[in-house]
DNA sequence: TAATTACTGCGTACGTCGTACACAGTAATG
DNA sequence: CATTACTGTGTACGACGTACGCAGTAATTA
């Protein structure tokens, strides 16, 4: 009888927390549970903390315990962030946390949104949809990059918390003078988030090397070395011939051999393929405004 | 050196989930076992074991421990992948495991890059290389949700083995014709799988939730919740208004509430903004072949 | 004021995990 | 044959998340 699902399974039967406010305190089977608990990490994300008026009087917060596993976090990565050791940085005992929280997960969640911040607001004059964009893209990826390990934990599913949205909101209002449907808001919000937390790997792996005193060109040629194994392997022959196409020198910010006279730096890869996303959109955005102004623009298809 | 698999040696600090508490030291020897250490994972994941040929034959080999972890990640989820599980399903100890690989790490790499997979081969006639980078996107996305844990693990700073170039290879054979120039191609190559495995977090969410049983009902209710939680709060009036622009009714397969008769479903968004990238592409493609033309730009072959 | 009540932080304990280590058995080599 | 190198196993350890019960404390109630 392995064959548990382990993580926080066994927890739910017990059920009773500092949390009186439990809204549903459904003995529901383990099938509805994973949306039911879906629901309940958002919850715990969103709720503000009001504090019951009987008792002494919490020597903590929550923002402390977030304060901390940020700064170790930040500090010794993901692995080092543990409910001990984000206890004895707040000089409680481990399980003084769980008056907060009613596990791991929950903090973890609730560190995730303070640790992503609000984005930078503007300062001065708008300057048209695209450079905001622009800087909205560097922004979040500077985010990612300067706390490395939020990429390591899996954003899927994970509820969006206030400053999540937060992010949403700073792009939409990059966006908010175009000619764009609300449907298509929301789409080129995902694409542009979808490019910029996707291909922000090599430069989040990038951080953390140089967070830990790795220099550049150490870190391009451990990166590079998974993609040089290619040359001469017979199953790579289009990747191989790229590889061997140029000098064959690895830059220090880029891990693709350099050619011709100067290595393209992965900013400058960024850089590519945010403003290819760009054209993309803009040129979807002048079709539209051309359909709109002859007449008929409802189904974009 | 790579040529042995002898662990036990050097490796006293191979205890990465240990050591939370002074974990890395900031020693020298630290900084250049980082950087060793993706070395070693990435000659692990290569390395076509070589028996040697002294003692008993292995009764196990390390493809068997990889099918029978995929298994079970494919099952139960990510948490549920442990040395002992794995080592149950194949009718040994825990221990037995770990003369396949020196540990968890390396079994995980391994069983990432396996269960990956080969692209689909092309059947038929070539046609255009804008419609094979889609198929390409397609069944990468596909790929990801058929196997939603892969999405659970940090891909950053993770070793690239055989499998994972041969996607990159094959996306390469779909644009191989272009006049794109090698460092072009790659970044071409980073943009499309950036945008694919960035903006594939819904589509893999949905797929674990179908496969534990939730409907899609269920999955875009909780999914969307979060969103909604923007509605009427001050801080997202763009967002809340986008939200509320509509009807507010949740469609099955979109989190974004419909809006006047047909909802976009997450299918719809993902060819959304897909189409952009394509289109973003194109256009660098043809001006990049005027400039070829007029004789500015150095040729491909 | 005294009793009640609800909440606090803490100590202990348990189960699971990854894995170090030593041992006994086995097959090729000298 | 003895040697040698390798196999799978049993045991053990430390770190982890967390269930549970306790003693102390402060607001509410009698």
């Amino acid at each position: 009888m392995s064959g548990k699902t382990k993580q926080t399974d066994g927890k739910k039967r017990g059920g009773k927390s500092a949390q009186p406010r439990a809204a549903e305190p459904s003995l529901d089977a383990g099938k509805e549970s994973h949306s039911a608990e879906l629901r309940k990490r958002s919850g715990l994300l969103w709720d503000t903390q009001l504090r019951p008026s009987r008792g002494p009087k919490p020597a903590l917060t929550r923002e402390d315990a977030v304060q901390a596993a940020i700064s170790i976090a930040d500090k010794d990565g993901l692995a080092a962030l543990t409910m001990q050791a984000v206890a004895n940085r707040l000089g409680f005992t481990t399980m003084a946390l769980y008056r907060y929280f009613p596990n791991k997960e929950a903090l973890i969640d609730a560190s995730v949104d303070a640790a992503m911040g609000t984005p930078p607001q503007r300062r001065g004059p708008r300057e048209g949809w695209r450079n905001e964009v622009k800087r909205w893209a560097y922004a979040k990826q500077a985010m990612l990059c300067a706390r490395p390990w939020l990429a390591e934990l899996p954003f899927v599913a994970a509820p969006h918390g206030p400053n999540w949205l937060s992010w949403h909101e700073a792009f939409l209002e990059t966006i908010r003078d175009t000619a764009f449907s609300p449907e298509d808001m929301m789409d080129v919000l995902s694409l542009v988030h979808g490019y910029v937390s996707g291909s922000s790997d090599t430069a989040i792996s990038l951080a953390r090397a140089n967070s830990r005193g790795i220099s550049a060109e150490e870190w391009a040629q451990a990166v590079g070395a998974d993609l040089c194994r290619a040359i001469n392997d017979p199953r790579y022959p289009i990747l191989s011939s790229i590889l061997t196409s140029t000098s064959g020198g690895i830059s220090e910010t880029s891990v693709l051999p350099a050619r011709g006279g100067r290595p393209r730096t992965q900013r400058e890869s960024f850089d590519f393929g945010l403003d290819r996303v760009l054209d993309g959109i803009e040129g979807y955005l002048t079709s539209t405004k051309l359909l709109a102004q002859s007449g008929g623009r409802d189904g974009v298809e």
